[in-house]
DNA sequence: TCCTGTGAATTAGTTCACAGCG
DNA sequence: CGCTGTGAACTAATTCACAGGA
């Protein structure tokens, strides 16, 4: 039923099941095979099926897979029958997009602090949150029972904050921060990198072309 | 020389290679061992040796690999020898902090021109870039040269803006927006997809601290 | 019949291990 | 020596293909 090691990308495909599940769903839809699921989430329907199958049988055969049941299913298997606190560490233009979109919110993730270095910045107001000084750190994250923190700094900072995170207890990090992070382990980072993203998009433009 | 199919995932590792050649650069360090260059990006130096074969030898036998040649070489690979014309579709505070980001311009991405549909946004300046009307986007297209678009729109109007992307012959997309997109063969599109990489921390999170 | 669930087959990606060159 | 370059071995992930239940 939970199997030692599930591959990273079949998690994510099931988040992304999910998000189309909620979608039949609002829109009455109270059944779906593996195969819709598949083309609307941009897979196949063998692919579908087996990674439901690490945990358990949902499906009914001849039929498909109740949509709120599958959906319930999976809210589990992801953990968002909760919902998470997560810190922003970097005040930044992009902090300050990823604190007021609604989105995180919606899905089960309430920013509940922000934090940055610098002195100009410290004290302003994002709506309800207030930006704090990152000395105060380590009290935030125990005050605030902080679930999940959300690297938004330069590189060179980086690693010492994760530092501290970690003596912290934090073992969910998603870091915007452009260089590679030494955690123990028990410790999960993932990374966006934007320049990294853009950077393929370059190879496939030369490689393609020249094809 | 250049193979007919490179995994993403030798991409994406070749764009860290060179992040970091260009560090070691700047510190002066003219040479760097596979296992060097690995220890730093997470990798193995066997990993390390495998991609860079696809692309042939760039090293010396007992030596390793000149950094400042190693990294040209990488700029040629990854097609980093040109700057790249962007456009922005979609205005919002995720857009706008991509827009105003220093750091694609530093690595050779210019964003040229931003659309929205909004008219409460439309004429509003970031900087030098004025806002324009997602209506004129055919037009901006042409004009601009556009080579990349950045997709930061909600899911609903994406299918149908990437359509006139891909009219217009636009073959490289960054979506952030949380959908699915069908793309005829030839237009490579990346996906970041915040929320998801949230539930899969929150997939850790649960099964981690389950164990 | 239709569509799931799943071993088996296949393909893709990584790691090993060593020959060979500087 | 030391470290690259690379087939071969291995491991992981995807796809096939079909038995079997609704």
């Amino acid at each position: 039923m939970l199997p030692r090691k599930i591959a990273d990308s079949t998690v994510r495909r099931l988040a992304m099941y999910l998000r189309f599940l909620e979608e039949f769903d609002t829109q009455g839809q109270d059944t779906v095979s593996s195969d819709a699921l598949a083309r609307r989430a941009g897979t196949t329907s063998a692919q579908v099926r087996k990674d439901l199958s690490f945990f358990g049988s949902f499906g009914k055969r001849g039929l498909g897979y109740d949509v709120p049941a599958l959906a319930e299913r999976l809210r589990e298997i992801l953990g968002l029958v909760r919902r998470y606190r997560v810190i922003l560490i970097g005040a930044g233009r992009l902090a300050g997009a990823l604190a007021t979109f609604s989105g995180f919110g919606a899905r089960g993730f309430d920013v509940v602090a922000v934090v940055d270095q610098d002195p100009i910045k410290i004290g302003k107001r994002w709506d309800t949150l207030q930006i704090q000084d990152v000395t105060r750190l380590e009290a935030i994250l125990r005050a605030e029972q902080v679930d999940i923190a959300i690297l938004v700094t330069p590189g060179d900072p980086a690693q010492g904050l994760v530092d501290r995170l970690v003596r912290e207890g934090v073992t969910a990090i998603l870091s915007f921060a452009p260089v590679q992070l030494l955690v123990p382990e028990g410790v999960d980072v993932k990374y966006v990198n934007l320049a990294i993203e853009l950077e393929t998009l370059s190879y496939g433009l030369r490689h393609r072309s020249h094809a």
